[in-house]
DNA sequence: GGCGCGAGTGAGAACGTGCTCAACAGAGGG
DNA sequence: CCCTCTGTTGAGCACGTTCTCACTCGCGCC
């Protein structure tokens, strides 16, 4: 390795300087020829063509974001990208992004407000052109308010804070929770259980989080309506896969237990089946299940899980179009996006009404 | 919506000038007290921060990183964020990159070397400090070795491009896929297959991923040690989880069926599960399956699947750690971590040795 | 032959920050 | 009393790009 040989590579880029004298022509010729605007001779800017592609130039985009005041980079402030519930969101809005030209700086939350306000405030700092956010907590959200206020585009996506004026993309997260649980009560089950997701804030108070706060008013709904009880002990709180299967497979040891659990969400579905499994109930014959998502391996459990299949993509991909929306024109008015689900019934549940 | 409002709120941010007009100082002394460097009189830090607050003041890290050279940036140039392996891989480098003050931005290929390149292009323009990259293929890698002449901070995860000269974080895929062979040789089965990955260029000539490759050399070479033969039947190519479907149904269907199945990732194992069902045989008893990567769903199929479970986060990590040391010591000698997998025996193989 | 016009070109400002340099005041020692 | 040293401050350059402005030159028209 000599340093001979290093040093005629250029240690950082070369700069539109370099191309123009390389060219013979002025810094500002060079510009217009790679940049492709004005008027350029055509001699010309064939031999900037050329000394660019001799010296290997690459346009340097901080310097052009520092003119232009655009960064083309959107920022995506999401609970965990190793939830492939998120991942395939942050995929549809990477497309969408990727399409227009942006790119997307990631940042996890865990959940946490503490690290979602400190994201934000890197993500601030960075100029990206907007912010996509599935908040950590529906209570807390100045700091996002202060956002916009200063005039971040912001979307929130999967979840929404009531009151803050952004665009949302969401799910009709209440009205598949409720019918869903509709379909069950109408299949003949009367004890429907749904442990709900509590996380824990950075300074230790439950966050809620509007998603699973709807779906578990969706079931709470369906079943009051149904003149059906809901003892608390149906509804326990937790915070994984690992506390919902203990916490159900509590509940499943119980005379009074239900026939049917209901997850809210994908790793919730898990821990119910690892519940299930662990007390060597039979599916659907001894307890039912159904679940929030449709990932990958539903069809692979035995039974098949009937589930509400919601468009994580899509989710992903509308968040980035209505985002670019605003960035193009911020005083538009501002739109919630739901999107629908799906029901998809597998064999999961079981049918006591017709057996009766 | 009255324009006086919205003229009234500072469109873009504040700049560092602002602050210190606001404060009664120079620029430099402002940029001194908010930037911690030299030195500055008590009460001149006291206004300057008080100016900040009240004008809501936020660095812009655009400008620093024209000034510094640096972006506190890397590039994550992936498969497909919502592959969850991908997913885990990055959450692990996103929080590298992030406990030492970087953030990522997210690019996927889709196996596509054009798109490859493309996405490098795009990065080496944003002057992302260090760029993580899961090679679309292990053959064409001009691209990046220019990009390490250039100086680029590179670091190859879970594959590799033999011969270029970077950091790489992998698993022992060939020891591991082999010794995973001989384990399922042991158990008496003599006709195992493996399907094995064909991505597409976008040339339309297919691309070798070395990872695919070891883990499938490792099961050859297993089998052919053992005096086993590896018919041409047994190693279909196939694309994704519903042509490993097709091909293995089609291959279940034979008089000389395989006795196992060995599933080189996540999306072949359940394609592969999903041909099982299709043919209504029972796992373990009629066929026996075996995957690399231990997903969340691998413990919620009955039976739970035996796999070899690698460490998806940590190679993540790892690589993020790497790619900081380079950008630190840009001159360190090139090494090549291989973390180990783990044999995880959960009842998918059946052992016919002690049962003849 | 003078004039206007358009194409092509170069000089230079601007973006916001980090950092160097010089200037200045005040304290303290010889 | 002068010199030095230290703490504090402001002026100004540099980063690489985009874009505006003014200038030159050649051509065609009156």
């Amino acid at each position: 390795m000599l340093p001979d040989v290093q040093a005629s590579v250029p240690a950082q880029g070369s700069s539109i300087f370099d191309v123009a004298r390389e060219a013979g022509v002025s810094r500002a010729t060079a510009a217009r020829a790679l940049g492709g605007y004005g008027s350029v001779s055509e001699d010309a800017r064939r031999r900037v063509e050329a000394a660019a592609e001799r010296l290997g130039y690459s346009v340097n985009s901080v310097a052009r974001s520092m003119v232009t005041g655009q960064t083309m980079t959107l920022g995506a402030l999401i609970a965990d990208i190793s939830n492939p519930f998120f991942a395939r969101v942050i995929r549809g809005f990477t497309d969408g992004a990727r399409s227009a030209g942006y790119d997307v700086v990631l940042v996890n939350t865990d959940e946490t407000v503490y690290t979602e306000i400190h994201g934000l405030k890197l993500l601030t700092e960075k100029r990206v052109d907007g912010i996509l956010v599935a908040p950590a907590s529906e209570e807390v959200g100045e700091h996002l308010a202060i956002a916009i206020e200063r005039g971040q585009a912001l979307v929130q996506v999967d979840r929404y804070i009531p009151g803050l004026d952004t665009d949302v993309v969401v799910v009709n997260n209440y009205e598949s929770g409720y019918q869903a649980v509709q379909r069950v009560i109408a299949a003949g089950h009367t004890r429907i259980a749904a442990p709900i997701l509590r996380t824990k804030g950075g300074d230790g108070h439950a966050n809620l989080i509007s998603t699973m706060h709807e779906r578990h008013q969706g079931y709470r709904d369906a079943m009051t309506e149904a003149g059906l009880a809901v003892p608390q002990a149906y509804t326990p709180g937790a915070h994984g896969r690992s506390e919902v299967r203990t916490a159900v497979a509590e509940m499943l040891g119980r005379p009074d237990r239900p026939t049917a659990v209901f997850g809210l969400d994908d790793s919730f579905t898990l821990g119910i089946i690892d519940a299930v499994y662990s007390r060597e109930l039979l599916v659907p014959d001894q307890v039912s299940i159904f679940g929030f998502d449709d990932t990958e391996w539903t069809t692979v459990v035995r039974p098949p899980l009937s589930v509400i299949a919601q468009p994580a993509y899509d989710l992903g991909a509308r968040a980035a179009q209505a985002l670019l929306r605003r960035i193009q024109t911020p005083d538009r008015p501002r739109q919630t996006h739901v999107l629908p689900t799906t029901w998809i019934e597998r064999g999961s549940i079981r049918d006591l009404a017709r057996q009766a």
